[in-house]
DNA sequence: CCTGCCTGATTAATCGTTTAAGCAGGATAA
DNA sequence: TTATCCTGCTTAAACGATTAATCAGGCAGG
């Protein structure tokens, strides 16, 4: 069957220089013995000809196929993006390619989702777990992005120094009274963040935890959280674990008359996309995305690298030794000092707009 | 070398049964001409010991990898989970796989990302190009994803359409007077989207249009836009071409003390993930991306399958049949009737804070 | 002069699958 | 009876690269 065949293989050039195919692959790859002459003129011919090697055919041979798989919980999840564009671009400059797969939030589908990675035969895998997921050896390399408190070979931002930036910045501008937003506790990520916060807040400080997920499933999707609440009670500081939290809570003070930042500060984890745009612009924590997406990339690479003589014993487990990038707070506009006429802000904001019960999502 | 190989191929289940290679090959496609009785077996043999084909052999041979190449213009775009998550999904019960690649918003790298995948061969691109450019025959099926006005093999939504629900929705609610909010006159998306507004809006409509980056261009990144001013001028409906935009237009009326959507009413597009949560919830008008997602995917399938029977002569362009998907409102809070007391607010509405000009984004 | 070594190439096997071609034997048709 | 067809399987040649093994020749050392 006919089907569209790429015109120039090693073949091709060996004939053209009436060499062997042998020849050609030893001097494109500089393995074997090849006179440096001859090397010149092959790699000459093969410009010439517009030769790209058939990555599939090396693939068969060798056992590699220069592919990396990466794992999400949730595509749709708003951090996916930076992961995403991090790790392809980190694998793509060594010189592989990213083939993606969606664990949609499900734990058996993630299960599905690695396999079809091992059918492509992908050599390696970077995975971002559902969280109360244990990632099983598979048999291939595998790193993971996660939090350094999860078991395994884990890359991750360093979730609880994050936190204590968060807390730091806080108490530096004078709060004491805190709210810490966060979706399910079950999280490793969101547990570091608000654990970190809480190591840096000074003994008497008065903390509150909201769970969003927890509250959500009394008052459904989108609800309100009651935070305008929180201001009359004398909270001044609200820190998410998350800036798709810190968002929420922003506009529902806002839109409930409180200002930010005079009567409230409020700061988020992860820049996300809108975080610079909305007004005021929201303090935020960075995880240096790049770094991380480095650091998983090249261990894996060194474990598949490392693979080929003999050591094929380690089985592909083991890939990075636990390693926690550090955060960086980016301060911006919802982060202010504790404002000194407090209780009379506290007194205008009792004039509170009745909010309704958010709708559920479509 | 001993590379991990995989145990069970398929001369080990030929073996197994004393068959052939090219029987048990033939019996699994069920191509050949296989006895019944001896297909069972085979099949079951092969259940039996954990048989997985090698997708590298057989791309090899047949020339198909079984992979779908996705190319966007920036993977931090906001809308790239729904797109992405998508496609995965429409590739993944056809049996493909999906190999991203980040064109990071410049040109020339779309070009190199688009060579990459074609050197991976992969057996089709859904491509969502940058505004501005122009796919070329690629030599390879392609299926692009912009809008309607983009020339070329085309599935999208039919933002034209969105527009008008938006214009329709407003008017309904009794508006008159409208801001619309664009980033980039530049973007056939976006021109589809505020052109469809305009279209049904009322002759007799004033409408006030603004660029975002243009505004940015002198104020900064991340800068008000002066919508409170709008507010005083008598505008009553905010329609933004992008739910970021929505989002901007939101914080900056809430913190200016507007309240939404009794003084005005916001709109936006795309439902990205924060447009429910906040509060007010986001009216947004929606794209059906799971069917975008498979009208592209089929189509690029179609051409695939039908390019193997001497066809290729078509050289792999001639897609889709442009193809415009409808695009759904979903109503939620911040748009509402226009207040009939509509004299006092505006007055009440020039009690507005400043706002500092937006910083500079880290 | 013979042996051994080094250099620079070639030969051929291999990865695992697909698929065109061939072949043996029984049934069918002429 | 002989030619033909169909069925169910096997053989073998690909696909395009890698790589171990081999080989021819030149050159040095004994």
């Amino acid at each position: 069957m006919a089907v569209v065949r790429q015109s120039t293989n090693m073949s091709a050039i060996a004939l053209a220089l009436g060499v062997s195919a042998a020849t050609v692959s030893n001097a494109l790859s500089g393995k074997g013995r090849v006179s440096p002459e001859l090397v010149d003129k092959i790699r000459a011919k093969a410009a010439e000809l517009g030769y790209v090697p058939s990555l599939t055919a090396r693939a068969l041979r060798t056992g590699r196929t220069g592919v990396l798989g990466l794992v999400l919980p949730d595509i749709a999840n708003p951090l996916f993006p930076q992961i995403a564009q991090a790790i392809e671009n980190a694998a793509a400059s060594a010189g592989y390619g990213v083939l993606i797969a969606d664990s949609r939030g499900n734990n058996n589908t993630q299960t599905l989702a690695i396999q079809r990675l091992m059918e492509r035969q992908v050599d390696g895998m970077v995975i971002v777990p559902r969280f109360g997921t244990r990632i099983a050896d598979l048999g291939c390399p595998v790193a993971v992005i996660d939090s350094p408190s999860t078991p395994g070979n884990t890359v991750s931002a360093d979730h609880w120094q994050g936190g204590q930036l968060v807390a730091e910045h806080l108490v530096g501008l004078g709060h004491r009274n805190f709210v810490l937003i966060g979706a399910n506790p079950q999280s490793n990520v969101q547990n570091d963040r608000i654990g970190g916060m809480k190591s840096r807040m000074p003994k008497d400080a008065r903390i509150e935890v909201i769970w969003i997920e927890k509250a959500e499933a009394l008052a459904g999707p989108g609800c309100a959280l009651g935070l305008a609440d929180r201001i009359e009670r004398g909270f001044t500081a609200f820190a998410a674990s998350n800036d798709l939290h810190a968002l929420r809570a922003l506009t529902e003070l806002q839109r409930a008359g409180v200002r930010i930042p005079d009567q409230a500060s409020i700061v988020g984890f992860d820049d996300l996309v809108w975080s610079s745009v909305v007004s005021p612009s929201i303090t935020t924590v960075r995880q240096n995305m790049s770094v991380i997406a480095e650091i998983a990339v090249s261990a894996l690479l060194g474990v598949i690298d490392q693979e080929s003589p003999e050591t094929a014993d380690v089985g592909g487990m083991a890939v990075a030794q636990r390693d926690r990038v550090p955060m960086t707070l980016i301060a911006r506009q919802t982060s202010a000092a504790v404002n000194p006429h407090h209780e009379t802000l506290s007194l205008h904001a009792r004039t509170l707009q009745k909010i309704p019960a958010g709708e559920l999502k479509s």
